[in-house]
DNA sequence: ATAAACTTGTCTGTGATACAGACTTGTTTG
DNA sequence: CAAACAAGTCTGTATCACAGACAAGTTTAT
């Protein structure tokens, strides 16, 4: 008696690049585009469509601002990404250590 | 001073069916194509391909034998399987709980 | 002022691939 | 022989990651 559809990772945090983008923002608490051009090793215009959807998906706010007469894009976590983050972790867990039933 | 390609999730696994499939077969040991299709939700043919994919890299072995009359085909990680998976995990880890060192 | 450099971003094309679903083959059972 | 079950193969579709070219705004050098 049981039976999920056990494919729950969220499609957003769970894809390469962006689970690295994710982990260093949830540490660092902020990073700016060229930082995280270092960290991930995409190209510019990659990197700004993965952060266009973290955007969207109201995970990551990003900020615009003029820093040493220079633009500077910081990105960090909202509530909602810190606490998608944590689930998709949870659920992360929950299947790559589940509980060991008797397969067919 | 530090910048690896901080992308080293192997992709055969990482895919999130795939990782459902290795995880459960790591720790069942062994299952059937049908108990798989019930836990993945797949469709058959979507299951074929996707173990067709872990055994043609060497993560899984298949063995069909005949039990009950009927055609059965089961799966266990390989030796080889079995590592990679171990090796995914660590770097799983390592991304998602890196060290904070300071963005910029 | 014009040019060069820096930061970010848009756009296009391409390749990979996950997926559903139809059709096929082989075996067993009524 | 027909129906049912197991396991695939095959085709078409949609998504998407990616590289790289180009655009736009700002700042610094000549």
């Amino acid at each position: 008696m049981s039976d999920a559809p056990s494919i729950v990772l969220d499609p957003v945090i769970h894809e390469a690049a962006r689970l690295v983008i994710v982990s260093v923002l949830n540490e660092c608490g902020a990073a700016s585009f060229n930082f995280l051009l270092g960290t991930t090793g995409l190209t510019r215009g990659n990197l700004s469509a993965h952060m266009l959807r973290l955007v969207s998906s109201g995970y990551v706010h990003e900020s615009k601002q003029i820093v040493d007469r220079k633009m500077l894009t910081e990105y960090r976590l909202t509530p909602v990404g810190r606490k998608a983050f944590a689930k998709y972790r949870a659920e992360w867990m929950r299947l790559t250590t589940g509980p060991k039933e008797q397969a067919t």
